[in-house]
RNA sequence: CGGGAUGUGGCGCAGUUUGGUAGCGCACUUCGUUCGGGACGAAGGGGCCGCAGGUUCGAAUCCUGUCAUCCCGACCA
């Protein structure tokens, strides 16, 4: 492709809405065009790199036995009620686009497609024997994010590839699983990118075993928890670790102490040379159910500890089957308009009375009792009395009425020793999110009715997986990790373009003619090549060459006349004086080998 | 949605406090001189100053409303 052919208009500087450097970088290039929040025209250069990553996509996707489909964006309503999914995702502040038809039925603009694929599997696995099929599809999502932002790195339109597979069996699940998570690994690899696979939360779609894949970066909008040999990675949210060891209380009687103006536990602990790890800190949260029901919950913390909110929601979930769409924590305001009495906030104790509850307007009038497993195991704690300015000393959960639900709910810190190996410890890094593989199980397959024949003739619900790929995120996360003060630095892989021959002075004839009959030669020998003719001052040719990240650059200059060239790579800025035949013998044995 | 900021040629910005009818750099066009790391000079083209009301003889500038964009939080490939 001939450079003044090509539209393309780089921009010296830096556009004043884009924040993190490969965003710059995408637009500076002219690699991609923002139309409104969140979505991007992907410009020629762009599209070309997105091709090569689904080629390298599809090839390992097709090696696990995959079969690529292209399934339809506009969705029924009907099929998302089916999972309970259509008013999570709509409600509120839904992530899906939806719309209603002229005849008024409702549609969703696909965020995913569980339901899309389970029907189709539904209606088209009858027996055991069919088994396992998996199933996958590149193709644009709509996401009504919340907050877009960093270009593709959160944008509401976005390419991802999503593969979906179908079992008899959990075992088998596991091995498309592993199958994929080898996969992802050569993917990634192959696309130059530095990954960390991590433990993830498995959020809104649900289900159990589920890993991330994390592009190292800075930039990063996910905070990773990492042992010291990497042995163990997990997404904050789901990260565990082995809390510190409490400081036991001395001996002594259960007694109320007068404790003014000591509602943190800062405040307690300084006033009284109490330890946080001693105190049993309470807090109150409304969980908002999928049906619509606010319940509060009285949550006990150990002092010293910090709350993960996503491990409540799953607990909620997976220990007592509440769906929660959202969950905070509750204000003065609410109770007020509740038409409840004030609760002795900084004074609160895991014995709050239901009391306190009664006659809310739209609360339920119990609470839901949790506490974390630190608190839980404490014998002899302080804790709030439920009275303003007093607390209790050396309370147990005897003589409080018994242990409420004790499960998981603290955050992982840096600094806390692994529950793998105990001579390790956490640090954090920060990662952008490029794939994501889960065991759904039977979640779907159960909720849409999908179920095929066994072997003894009985009917059984599909196991099933689901696999994606950021494809337009992880083209910028490349950039994120591959770039310098002059631009992008594609990995060969993935470069929209292999070579720029930059005729350094086009009014040169013999400069022009020798580009002209490399970039002739190299065509043949089916090597992606950029031609710079453009009458431009060579400084100019060479300043793009490098923002645009092309992996080689021959430069056609002074030298043409002995029928040398310059031949300069990318990476490493090498450059090398080469007759025109030994650049080219240099470039097709280089080139092919290091497409993979 | 809550908190913060900004909207002025394609991009980056000044002008707004103290109303007088729009300017700078880059990019674009033409000519000349240059010609290996974003050249220089000269001459040009392009903007109803986000939009809608209002105040005023007169509004980019003041007032009201509205829309959009970006940043911080919840969301996620």
């Amino acid at each position: 492709m001939r450079v003044s052919r090509m539209m393309l208009v780089t921009l010296r500087d830096v556009p004043a809405d884009a924040e993190i450097v490969s965003h710059q970088l995408l637009l500076r290039a002219g690699y991609i065009k923002r139309v409104t929040s969140g979505i991007y025209a992907y410009l020629p250069l762009m599209l070309r790199v997105l091709q090569k990553i689904n080629s390298i996509v599809r090839e390992e996707i097709n090696a696990t036995g995959a079969l690529e489909t292209l399934l339809p964006q506009l969705q029924p309503a009907e099929l998302w009620e089916k999972t309970g999914r259509w008013n999570s995702y709509t409600a509120g502040e839904g992530i899906m686009f939806h719309l209603k038809d002229r005849q008024g039925r409702k549609l969703g603009i696909g965020p995913t497609h569980e339901e899309i694929i389970t029907t189709i599997a539904k209606e088209t696995i009858h027996s055991y024997k069919q088994l396992p099929v998996i199933l996958y599809q590149i193709q644009s999502k709509f996401r009504d994010e919340i907050r877009p932002r960093f270009g593709l790195m959160r944008s509401r339109e976005f390419i991802m590839k999503d593969a979906y597979s179908f079992h008899s069996n959990e075992d088998d699940l596991g091995k498309t699983y592993t199958c994929m998570d080898i996969a992802y690994k050569k993917i990634f690899s192959r696309c130059g990118l530095k990954t960390v696979p991590v433990d993830a939360d498995s959020g809104a779609i649900g289900g159990a075993a589920s890993q991330e894949f994390m592009a190292t970066a800075e930039a990063g909008e996910d905070l990773i928890m990492i042992s010291s040999n990497r042995d163990y990675a997990a997404n904050q949210e789901k990260a565990i670790s082995i809390p510190k060891r409490p400081k036991p209380l001395p001996t002594g009687n259960t007694s109320i102490i007068n404790t003014p103006n000591q509602s943190t536990i800062d405040e307690l602990c300084s006033s009284n040379k109490f330890d946080p790890s001693q105190i049993i800190k309470v807090i109150i949260f409304i969980a908002k159910e999928e049906n619509g029901g606010l319940q509060p919950l009285l949550i006990s913390l150990r002092g010293d500890q910090k709350l993960n909110e996503v491990k409540i929601v799953n607990t909620l979930h997976n220990k007592l089957g509440i769906n929660v769409i959202d969950l905070y924590p509750i204000t003065i305001d609410e109770i007020r308009n509740q038409g409840l009495c004030e609760f002795p906030f900084g004074y609160l104790g895991p014995d709050l009375d239901d009391k306190y509850l009664l006659g809310a307007k739209t609360w339920k009038n119990k609470f839901l009792r949790i506490a974390d497993h630190t608190a839980t195991k404490l014998k002899l704690f302080i804790c709030g009395s439920n009275k303003e300015n007093h607390h209790v000393t050396h309370m147990s959960w005897d003589k409080l009425g018994g242990i409420p639900l004790s499960v998981d709910i603290r955050k992982a810190e840096v600094g806390d020793l692994c529950v793998h190996d105990q001579t390790q410890t956490l640090s954090s890094i920060r990662g952008i999110e490029v794939g994501h593989i889960f065991q759904l199980g039977r979640k779907y397959s159960d909720s849409l009715d999908a179920k095929y024949t066994n072997e003894s003739g009985g009917q059984e619900s599909f196991w099933m997986g689901c696999y994606g790929i950021g494809i337009s995120r992880l083209a910028q996360a490349v950039i994120e990790q591959n770039h310098d003060e002059n631009g992008i630095i594609w990995p060969i892989s993935i470069a929209p373009y292999e070579i720029i021959i930059s005729i350094a002075n086009t009014k040169d004839k013999t400069q022009t003619k020798l580009g002209e009959e490399l970039y002739n030669k190299l065509i043949k020998l089916g090597i992606e090549v950029l031609l710079d003719d453009r009458k431009e001052r060579a400084g100019v040719k060479f300043k793009d060459a490098d923002l645009l990240g092309i992996p080689w650059r021959i430069v056609v200059g002074r030298e043409a006349e002995f029928n040398k060239i310059e031949l300069f790579e990318r990476s490493s800025r090498n450059t090398t004086l080469m007759i025109v035949d030994d650049a080219i013998k240099k470039l097709s044995s280089e080139i092919p080998s290091k497409r993979s």
